[in-house]
RNA sequence: GGGUUGGUAGCUCAGUCGGUAGAGCAGCGGCCUUUUAAGCCGUUGGUCGAGGGUUCGAGUCCCUCCCAACCCA
C-alpha cells in the first residue's frame, strides 16, 4: 500500500490528540461555556467592547507571528477573529481543559474551540477576542478542503453536504432557510387552527396517487408494505374521525426517476379541512406562499430562472380548458369524442393518441400552456378521467374541482374537493384497478379499508398539497432540486483512502484475476446460469499466437483464446483450448491466409442465443509470432 | 432511455506531438509582536477512476466497465 497523503495528515492529527492527552487533557471534553454568537459580538461591539465574552466554534484559519497569532472561528451565526498574544494567554492547565500558547501547535485548521477574553477592535480595525483562556473542544483528524477555492466537484458536494455548508455561507444559509420555511407553514397553519398530524409512512397500501411505490417487508407482521406514496388517505380518516382542518409534513417515497426537479424521496405539506371545497384552498395556498414570502423573507418579489415572481398580487384563476383554449383557439370542451379530441391534438403538434377527451385536454395542457405559466396561477377544472379521487363539478361532471398550481413553469401543488360517495369512488377505482400492475403505480390501489371508512360518511373536504422542495427552489431561487436536498440519494461509495483507513472492502468492483475457463467449462457454466454477463455489452477478442512461423525447418503450431470483456467486473474472462488450423502463408504470397477456423465462430452463436439481451462485438483477432 | 462533459496529490487545477507526473493551497521543519488567502526559507506527499488492448514506451491513442454532472425526452 503506497504512502497516502491524508493518511498521513491523519495520523499527525492524531499524533496531535495523543499530545493533548499526554498533557492531561483531552482532546474531546463535554461541554463549551459559551456566552456570545460571533455575529452577536460584531452586531453589539459598542455595548461589549471591553466585556469579557467566551466564543466557541471551528477554527477556520491560523496566522502565527511569533508571539501573535490571529484566527478566525465559524459558528453558526458567522465568524470571528480571535487574537492571541503569548504573553496574555494562561499556561496549559489540566484542571481547567486550557491550552497554553506554546501548545498551539496541537491546533488544526478544522478543530472546533473555545476562547474566553476581552472583545477588542485590532489595529486594522476588526472586532475580535482578546483570548486569555483557549480550550480544545473537539480536535478534527482530517484535514478542511482548501478553503479559498471551496468544494467544487459536485459530486463531493453533494456526498460530503457538510464540507460544502461549512465552506460556503450562501449554502449554510440556504439550507436554514429551507428549515424556516417549514416552520413558517406550521405557524401559518397552526393559527388558522389546523392539528398536525403524524400519519404512517410505511403503509399496507399505497394510496392516494398514482406513483411507483417502494415495497418493504415487515419482519414482525411477515407482511409486504409500501414506503408512503401519499399520505391524504389517512388524513381523510382523521376528518371521519371528526378533526375539521388537519395537515401533515411528510416524506413521500416515488420509485421513479431522479432530475433536477424529481427525487425519490421528498416532502410535502398535505392539508385536508371538512366543510369546504377547493375555492377555500384557493385562497389558503395563496395566503400560504405570502406568509412565507414575507415572514421568511420580508418581500415578495422573488427570482426565479430568471423571471420576477410576484406573490404579493392576487393569483391568476383560469379554467384548464380556458387555458388551452386562449393559447391555441381550440375548444376541447367541444369535443365528442376521443377521435375528434385526438384530431385537435394532432393540430396542435402532438401525436399522441389519448384514450380520452379529457386526457387529450391534459396533453395540450401540458404541451402549449403550462410552461408559460410564469406568475402564479391557479389551473382548475381538470377533467375526470385524470382525477378519480375529485369531485365532478355541479354544472358540468367532465370536469372536477381541482386546481393545480403553476410557478415559473412549475407544477407546485395539486388540490381538490375530495371524492367522498364511497360507491361512486370504489367504482372508479374498480375500473382502473389490474391486479397484475400491482406494483406499477399506474393506478390507486383498492384500498377497501379506506372505502369502510368513507361509508362512515365523511364531511366535504379538500386539500392541499405542495411540494416544500418545489417551495424552496422557488424562494432560493434554486433550479436543481439537489441544492435544496441536504442529503440527496446516491450510490454508496467507500473511497480507496476510507478503505484503508477503517480496513473494510472497498465497494468498487474488485478486479479479480482473470479466469482461464475451457470452452467446453464456459459454455456448460452459461447453461446452468452460473456464469452470467455483468455488462450489457460483450467484447470478444481472438487471439492467435503462432510459433515457429519464421524458421522454415520448425512444424509451425498454433494456439488460440478468446478473452471476453463483460463478464467480469474490471477482468478479463480468458477461453482456451481452441484447435486451430493454420496455413502456413506461402512466403510470395500477398496477405497471409487467415486462420481456417477463427476462434470466435462457435462462440458467436452460442452467446447470442444464451444472452440475447446482450450486445456482440467482436475485435479483429490479434496474431502474435514467436520464433 | 439518448447525447455531451468530466474523474490527475487531502482540496483547486495544469499536463503540448505518446518519451522521467507538475503548480497553488493544505501538511511537516524553521524565522517573525497587529494579521486578513499573512509573509520568507526549506521540505514531504501520486492506484493519473478500474480493467484490457496497441506500442520499445500510455495520464495522453483504442475498447469495455464504474462514478458523477449537465442537456434532451
Amino acid at each position: 500500500m503506497a504512502t497516502n497523503p491524508l493518511i498521513e495528515i491523519r495520523k499527525g492529527r492524531l499524533a496531535k490528540a495523543a499530545s493533548v492527552r499526554a498533557l492531561g487533557l483531552t482532546p474531546y471534553p463535554s461541554q463549551s461555556h459559551r456566552t456570545h454568537y460571533a455575529k452577536a459580538i460584531v452586531e453589539q461591539f459598542q455595548a461589549l467592547e471591553g466585556q469579557p465574552v467566551t466564543v466557541a466554534g471551528r477554527l477556520m484559519s491560523w496566522r502565527k507571528q511569533g508571539a501573535l497569532a490571529f484566527a478566525h472561528i465559524q459558528d453558526q451565526t458567522g465568524r470571528l477573529q480571535l487574537f492571541l498574544r503569548r504573553n496574555l494567554v494562561q499556561p496549559t492547565d489540566p484542571a481547567a481543559g486550557r491550552l497554553g500558547y506554546a501548545e498551539t501547535n496541537l491546533l488544526d485548521i478544522g478543530d472546533i474551540v473555545e476562547a474566553s477574553g476581552k472583545v477588542v477592535k485590532t489595529e486594522r480595525g476588526e472586532i475580535s477576542v482578546l483570548v486569555e483562556a483557549l480550550r480544545l473542544l473537539t480536535k478534527a483528524v482530517r484535514p478542511l478542503p482548501d478553503q479559498w477555492s471551496g468544494l467544487k466537484d459536485r459530486e463531493l458536494v453533494l456526498r460530503k453536504r457538510y464540507l460544502d455548508t461549512i465552506l460556503e455561507p450562501a449554502s449554510f444559509e440556504r439550507f436554514a432557510v429551507s428549515c424556516r420555511i417549514v416552520a413558517a407553514i406550521r405557524a401559518f397553519l397552526n393559527e388558522r387552527g389546523f392539528l398536525e398530524f403524524i400519519t404512517p409512512v410505511i403503509q399496507p397500501q399505497y394510496g392516494g396517487g398514482t406513483a411507483k411505490p417502494f415495497k418493504t417487508h415487515v419482519n414482525a407482521l411477515g407482511a409486504d408494505m409500501y414506503l408512503a406514496i401519499s399520505h391524504e388517505l389517512y388524513l381523510k380518516r382523521l376528518i371521519v374521525a371528526g378533526y375539521d382542518k388537519v395537515y401533515t409534513i411528510g416524506r413521500y417515497f416515488r420509485n421513479e426517476g431522479i432530475d433536477r426537479n424529481h427525487h425519490p424521496e421528498f416532502s410535502m405539506v398535505e392539508t385536508m379541512t371538512a366543510y369546504e371545497n377547493y375555492e377555500y384552498n384557493m385562497n389558503l395556498i395563496e395566503e400560504l406562499f405570502r406568509h412565507i414570502a414575507s415572514t421568511v423573507f420580508g418581500k415578495t418579489q422573488f427570482t426565479v430562472h430568471g423571471h420576477v415572481i410576484d406573490f404579493g398580487t392576487p393569483w391568476r384563476r383560469v379554467s384548464m380548458s380556458d387555458a388551452v383554449k386562449e393559447k391555441t383557439g381550440v375548444d376541447f370542451r367541444d369535443c365528442k369524442s376521443a377521435e375528434e379530441a385526438n384530431t385537435r391534438l394532432t393540430s396542435l403538434g402532438v401525436n399522441e393518441p389519448q384514450p380520452s377527451v379529457g386526457e387529450a385536454l391534459v396533453k395540450a395542457f401540458e404541451a402549449t400552456v403550462e410552461k408559460d405559466l410564469l406568475q402564479p396561477t391557479l389551473v382548475y377544472g381538470h377533467p375526470i378521467e385524470i382525477s378519480p379521487l375529485a369531485k365532478p363539478m355541479a354544472q358540468d361532471p367532465r370536469f372536477v374541482e381541482r386546481f393545480e398550481i403553476f410557478i415559473a413553469g412549475m407544477e407546485c401543488g395539486d388540490n381538490w374537493s375530495e371524492q367522498n360517495d364511497p360507491v361512486h369512488l370504489l367504482e372508479t377505482w374498480r375500473r382502473a384497478y389490474r391486479p397484475e400492475e400491482r406494483d406499477a403505480g399506474k393506478f390507486h390501489t383498492l384500498d377497501f379499508d379506506f372505502i369502510e371508512a368513507l361509508e362512515y360518511g365523511m364531511p366535504p373536504t379538500t386539500g392541499i398539497g405542495p411540494g416544500i422542495e418545489r417551495m424552496v427552489m422557488i424562494f432560493t431561487g434554486q433550479e436543481n432540486i439537489d441544492n435544496v436536498i441536504f442529503f440527496p440519494m446516491m450510490r454508496s461509495t467507500v473511497s480507496s483512502v476510507n478503505a484503508s483507513i477503517y480496513g473494510v472492502p472497498e465497494s468498487t468492483l474488485t478486479p479479480v484475476e482473470d479466469l482461464v475457463l475451457s470452452v467446453a467449462d464456459f459454455e456448460s457454466l452459461c447453461r446452468e446460469g452460473i456464469l452470467k454477463p455483468h455488462a450489457r455489452n460483450l467484447l470478444i477478442k481472438p487471439h492467435i499466437r503462432l510459433w515457429g512461423v519464421a524458421s522454415p525447418a520448425g512444424p509451425s503450431r498454433a494456439y488460440g483464446y478468446v478473452e471476453i470483456e463483460g463478464f467480469l467486473p474490471n477482468s478479463v474472462l480468458r477461453l482456451a483450448g481452441y484447435n486451430i488450423k493454420y496455413e502456413e502463408p506461402s512466403a510470395h504470397q500477398g496477405a497471409p491466409a487467415k486462420t481456417a477456423s477463427s476462434p470466435e465462430t462457435s462462440l458467436v452463436p452460442f452467446l447470442r442465443e444464451q444472452f440475447p439481451e446482450c450486445q456482440l462485438t467482436v475485435s479483429p483477432p490479434t496474431v502474435t509470432r514467436y520464433s
